[in-house]
DNA sequence: GTCTATATCATGATAGAC
DNA sequence: GTCTATCATGATATAGAC
């Protein structure tokens, strides 16, 4: 009853290269591994993807394209119910930060596995990858940008995208690491299930990121650093 | 004259590799390329280091010898003026962050070459590489995490320990993007050259840590916490 | 659509002359 | 210490039978 439903392979070769990925990374991902963990043929990838890398970028878009709708969604709402009032900076993060780590908890979406996937590979260094994915990006997060710059009038533009770019970097690690990574010493602070973990998760960095954005703006030596 | 002096070949591999791995990671970058950008032959790889996976450590080792040392000299003098009262948070984060910062502007260190390096590795897939990078910064992280505890008495500890992991993920995105990531979109920031870009991002990347930091705790639905 | 078989090339590592 | 030559392996990709 194991048998290959055809049709099926597509989507089992996408599981199997997401879950190598995210373990391995990109480079130190084989086409072997991947169709033999997906249990399919060698040649299933080629024919299927014509290529690793448009496998990688399918990997990503069957995600992305629905983070990326999800978000426009939640922004949209949000701008309806302020009736042309500038939104505060937490539902706009919240709407950026919350959504994608929600999508964490939805297996539909790749869950876990996707959400480090995803953070692991805003680092990487593969060329082609980063600008996939730069792409893949620029039209929603330049929607929330524009949001953020209405909802904190006071701070220069960019202030703002550089703390954006922070709040990402935060969050690409906290999502990215999860795991092996020791932050956790001998004191010991948890031993939850990984649902559980990323419930008590976006909280936390739901606190640090407003804190982040909002804090005092920084001093220069010289001018006046907001981009002469 | 550009002949290779004896007992420089080392030196000149780990150089290139250096470059080579912050440029296409570890898994991305070939013993050949390392050795024709080095200029040496494809054999001295072995000779000088045994292996690939030693060479890397070797790459790291050399940066962070210093770094490690630097950070806890830096923790030191400041313990030292504070004759046993606890420090401000801000004198500890510029004690870690900012003492990593500044190594990106002296070359004799590696420069932002090896900055970039360190903030894409760590979130490299690699599992030997994570293994020892957290091998070696736990000794150096601990002493900063407890001065942390004793400079915010307030905040639990496990709310600590999750903020650091934030600050770290902040500025690792933030030193290894600075190029090719567009967070600069049509209405321009900056085109300063890199030290430039470095001066003023070490204020803007103090405020946002700090800011996240000091932010009010979150509120959890259910429990406390605070690591239950 | 899926398989077997294979082409072609790059990889990390080593042996042994100098 | 440095070189050339080479090994064994594994990589991506394809041709062609079924």
């Amino acid at each position: 009853m194991a048998e290959t439903r055809p049709g099926d392979t597509r989507e089992r070769i996408l599981d199997a290269a997401e879950r190598l990925f995210m373990a391995h990374g990109y480079e130190g991902t084989s086409m072997r591994q991947i169709t033999s963990e997906a249990q399919v043929n060698l040649a299933a990838v080629n024919y299927h993807f014509g290529s690793k890398e448009s496998l990688m970028q399918e990997v990503f878009r069957r995600r992305l394209d629905w983070l990326n709708e999800e978000r426009l969604r939640v922004l949209r709402a949000l701008k309806a119910e302020a009736e042309g009032r500038p939104l505060k900076p937490s539902q706009i993060v919240d709407g950026f930060f919350g959504t994608l780590l929600r999508m964490g908890s939805d297996e539909r979406r790749g869950g876990m596995t996707f959400l480090r996937l995803l953070g692991r590979t805003l680092t990487e260094p593969s060329e082609f990858i980063r600008a996939f994915l730069a792409h893949e990006y620029q039209e929603v997060t330049d929607c929330y940008k524009e949001e953020l710059f209405r909802a904190l009038p006071d701070v220069p533009k960019a202030e703002i995208v550089w703390r954006f770019h922070f709040m990402l970097g935060a969050t690409a690690f906290a999502i990215a690491g999860t795991d092996e990574l020791r932050l956790v010493t001998d004191w010991q602070i948890e031993a939850d299930d990984a649902t559980d973990r990323l419930d008590r998760l976006l909280p936390r960095l739901m606190s640090f990121l407003l804190g982040g954005l909002r804090a005092p703006l920084p001093q220069f030596r010289d001018a006046a650093g907001d981009g002469r």
